[in-house]
DNA sequence: CTGTTCATGTCAAGCTTTTGTCTAATATAT
DNA sequence: ATATATTAGACAAAAGCTTGACATGAACAG
């Protein structure tokens, strides 16, 4: 019987099992780039050649997949398409890590260095287990900047802060998970309510088995919840069963994990790979968090979209609200 | 025919195949200059003379990047382009060293008995993961029970059911994760405040390492917050020395475990002994939760106060408020 | 003090190139 | 039948290029 499956693949790839093939629409919800811009690109600059069946459809490779999401982060950093959709899959690679980490402007740095209001006052919250006092400080920071600015300029820093904090020793995990407990509490009312409308798409929020760390996790549903998402939000350390289990019971449009420490699980990739496996095929993977660079290779491997900070996430989401429309004047 | 790929590209770089080249675009991005600049820099004192594409665009090695970022440096610590704008780098680089000591500010970045009204519209939410469905069914418990009768007759049994459900593969560990999530969120609002007063007395919640099974630890915090003491709410999970930490800065007057499962963990005896030995002496020791019973010995052992359901474990908190009293103001 | 000159950043107009999107007609898939 | 793909071509917005002009402020001569 698992002859009567494969069966089904031998007319439209003659080479390996392992080498998937995807439709064109599967393509563009993974990247995020319409098939438009996906057949131009073949077209004109010939980024990527997928095969065809017997009928003519394109079918992507793994490979090429990732080759656009590359083309794609390369291009988002600035780079002409033009002039990069040659490269070899190599380089590409080199010039995305290389445009990611620098992207910024220097010029609105000095601006806006201004340490967010209240962020001291969490800090030293925190340090002293006093959860009265975080939650006046996060209230009083939520009046002042609204919840999307709450989210990017508070709670995100003081996410990074108390990493760092518990890294270098000063405080301790004890520390990390009360602060997580104090603000999940509180996004939980401060933000748009995590349950979202009825037509809302749905995402999956939660951290891979070893990843032990919530907040960030935490910070990307109450993202998601803001933009009008319905978010399912599930925590840290599961198994890529169990999420994808998750992903496929609620149709999930999404699913983000984020990745803050360890930085080098040599479990994480095949976690990975499993979920991807898992999970139904239109569904798409999103990582974030501090140590998401450092399985960047991973990540690339089954296509998942990296996203840089929560506004990046915020962008990712809006696009993939509309997976595809039609009658937009 | 790897030749034939180089050929493409002579006309365009005639070095390297790692000197990427960069257009205009991303150099203004990298650097913080504006495109008019960059040109107008080129044009008047030829600071940097980028090559050209077969269309005359411009194309920026990283070499060039770098030069066009320290004359910025440069000319934003004083000096005038004119002047420097035609200095080799090395002279640039040693100019910027010595007068931009400034420079760069540094960023990166992110129930057995009756059973309750709800209680299976609870479950049947957490079986299809639909978070709004959970928090109606528990914001209508809540009115028609109050926050005891919530806490005692819904989510104590639905914690239960839920463990039930998942040992006998009914549900998966996401739902689980899903479950305490959403009932943390809403016992964050629903139950009186976890800060608690100003002289209240202190409980510390968690579950030890191992104990993965956050519910029976909220409800014992929720409880305890509900009969006026301060909670410091630290989750699951957490080894001996953070909980003891945690209870010691908090100057905790007892600190409250909960144990679900697993039920035969080796090693829960020794965290327990070295929790004891690590905490304040006069800091009382409470364990409750399903699989509480079964490690009856070592918490003998330690001097833990074994509590049966919450009706119990508020007895008890009722009995430990008034001893010892503190001056702390 | 005043007027001139120079250095420098910014802008606009007019043109070309690049690139994403759209339409129409046709074919395939479910 | 309806949704999805395919091609070719058209279109328009965005980004680049060049030239020339303008504004500001500093240096300087009278």
């Amino acid at each position: 019987m698992s002859l009567a499956i494969e069966v089904r693949y031998v007319y439209v790839v003659s080479s390996y099992m392992t080498d998937s093939h995807h439709a064109i629409k599967v393509v563009s919800l993974r990247t995020g780039l319409s098939a438009h811009v996906i057949r131009v690109w073949e077209k004109r600059y010939g980024a990527v050649v997928p095969e065809r069946t017997g009928t003519n459809r394109r079918l992507y490779s793994e490979d090429q997949i990732e080759r656009l999401g590359l083309l794609r982060d390369i291009t988002r950093a600035g780079h002409s398409i033009g002039l990069v959709a040659k490269l070899r899959t190599e380089e590409l690679r080199n010039l995305a890590a290389a445009s990611g980490s620098n992207g910024r402007p220097a010029r609105d740095i000095g601006g806006s260095s201004g340490r967010a209001p209240r962020l001291d006052e969490c800090i030293n919250a925190v340090k002293a287990l006093d959860s009265r006092a975080l939650e006046r400080a996060l209230k009083e920071a939520a009046t002042e900047l609204g919840s999307q600015g709450l989210l990017q300029r508070v709670i995100a820093p003081l996410a990074q802060a108390i990493g760092e904090l518990w890294r270098d020793g000063t405080i301790t995990a004890a520390h990390e998970h009360f602060a997580s407990a104090v603000i999940r509490v509180f996004l939980g009312h401060a933000v748009k309510s995590f349950a979202g409308a009825d037509g809302a798409p749905v995402l999956v929020v939660a951290t891979p088995v070893g990843q032990l760390h919530e907040l960030g996790a935490l910070l990307a549903g109450a993202t998601a919840a803001n933009l009008g998402w319905r978010v399912v939000y599930l925590g840290a350390s599961l198994p890529a069963a169990e999420i994808a289990g998750a992903a496929r019971q609620s149709a999930a449009r999404a699913v983000a994990l984020s990745l803050v420490y360890p930085e080098d699980d040599p479990l994480l990739g095949g976690e990975l790979a499993r979920l991807r496996e898992l999970m139904p095929q239109e569904t798409i993977l999103l990582a974030g968090g501090r140590a998401a660079s450092a399985y960047g290779e991973a990540l690339e491997k089954v296509g998942a979209l990296q996203m840089k900070d929560l506004g990046h996430l915020g962008a990712i989401l809006d696009t993939l609200r509309k997976p595809d429309r039609r009658s937009t004047k």
